[in-house]
DNA sequence: CCCTAGGGATAGGGTTAC
DNA sequence: TGTAACCCTATCCCTAGG
C-alpha cells in the first residue's frame, strides 16, 4: 500500500467493460492479456480488474440519485458506470441525461470542447474504428464516422466533433494523417492517454 | 449525527505515536490490536487511528515557514520504524530514531510519492536487483524487496513504495511485467532516467 | 505456480460538528 | 472560518480453494 493509489481512467473502465462483454466475468487474466484491451489495461493486474469490476457493479446497482445538499463545488458528472453487467460497451449515450450540456461540457477553454471522459470515449471509438477497418491506405473521416455511428449512439454533430478530435490526435502524434482527411493508426496504443 | 464526537486524549495520542513508531504508518489495525496500546486505544477503530494520524501530521507540518528539506541522505534510521512527522516530546519506548530524510516520502502530489532524486535511487536499486538476480523467469516483488533491503537502508513500508515504483516503470515500458508481481529487465539502461 | 472469489484494510476526498 | 473528528468508497492487500 505504499501506492499512490492509481485511479481508474475512463478509458480503462471502458476497456474493462468491453473485455467483460467479450470474455465474460471471471476471465480477468484473459481480458488483461487480450491484445485488444492490453493497450489500455497493461498497468493493471487481473486482480485489479476483478476488484474494479466488483466496485463498478456495486455503484451501478446501488443507490439512485445521490443528492448532496452541498453544492458549492459542481462536480463534473456523477453519472453511473452504466454497465454493471454485459450491457453496451462503447456507448456515448449511456445515461439518459447525457445530452445535458452543462453536464457534458465542463470548461469551455480554447483547447477543449469535450470533457475528459467523453473525449476518451471518442478516442476509444476511433481506435476501434481504425483497428477494425484496417484500411491499408488509411480511413477517411466519413468512413470513420459511419463505422462509429453504426455501433454507438452519438450526438447529432458528431462529424464535427470527430473531425476536431482527429485533428487533435494528429497534432499530438497519436495518429498519422496520411493526407487531407485520411488517417491511419500510429501509436494507437497511446490513444487513450490523450487527456482532452 | 449520532455521535458525541470523542475528543482524543493525550494518552491516546501518545499511544498512537508509540504505535506508529513500533509498527509503522499504515499499520493501523496492527497498532489498534497490539496489547501494548490497546489499553489506550480500545475505543478507537483502525480508521480512527488513520484519521487522527493525518490530523496530527497536518498540524505538525502546517507550522512555520515553508520548508522543503530535500536532503536525501540515503543513510540513517537503522531498522524498524521511521516515524514520519507527528513530533512529540515524550516517546514511549522507542529508539531515538531520527525523523529526518525518510520524511521525503511524504506525499508530494497525487501522482508522485517520491521526489525525483529518491525515485532515481530506487530505480538504481531495482536495476541492481534485477541484473544481479537474473532470474530467468523474472523476479517477484518480494524477492526484489529482500535483495534491496539487504544492501540498502530503506524506509519502512518499503515494499509499498517499491511496488508502486515497479508499476510505474512497467507503465512506462522501462520494465517488463511478466505477470502479476513478476518483473524482468527490459530497457533497464533507461531506468535511471525515469523522473518520477 | 497461477488463477479467482471474497473478506478486509488502507488512502484520500468529503462532510459534519463545534 | 478553521479544524478535529468522522464518513464514504475506490483501491489495494491477503488468504483460501481450485
Amino acid at each position: 500500500m505504499g501506492n499512490p493509489k492509481q485511479k481508474w481512467t475512463a478509458e480503462e473502465e471502458e476497456a474493462l467493460r468491453a473485455g467483460v462483454a467479450k470474455h465474460g466475468t471471471g476471465k480477468w487474466k484473459n481480458i488483461q492479456k487480450d491484445p485488444e484491451f492490453n493497450h489500455f489495461l497493461y498497468s493493471r493486474s487481473n486482480i485489479d480488474l476483478k476488484d474494479k469490476w466488483r466496485n463498478m457493479s456495486v455503484s451501478a446497482t446501488g443507490q439512485g440519485p445521490r443528492e448532496k445538499s452541498r453544492s458549492s463545488k459542481a462536480k463534473a458528472n456523477p453519472d453511473a458506470p452504466a454497465t454493471p453487467l454485459p450491457n453496451a460497451q462503447t456507448s456515448v449515450a449511456t445515461t439518459p441525461v447525457a445530452n445535458d450540456a452543462s453536464a457534458d461540457v465542463i470548461m469551455e477553454d480554447s483547447k477543449c470542447l469535450l470533457d475528459g471522459k467523453t473525449a476518451s470515449k471518442y478516442n476509444v471509438m476511433i481506435y476501434e474504428a481504425l483497428s477494425t477497418l484496417k484500411d491499408p491506405n488509411g480511413s477517411d473521416t466519413t468512413a470513420i464516422v459511419s463505422f462509429i455511428e453504426q455501433r454507438n449512439e452519438v450526438p447529432q454533430n458528431f462529424r464535427r466533433l470527430l473531425s476536431s478530435r482527429l485533428r487533435r490526435l494528429v497534432a499530438q502524434d497519436k495518429l498519422d494523417k496520411v493526407t487531407h482527411e485520411i488517417f491511419t493508426e500510429d501509436a494507437v496504443d497511446q490513444l487513450v492517454k490523450v487527456p482532452c
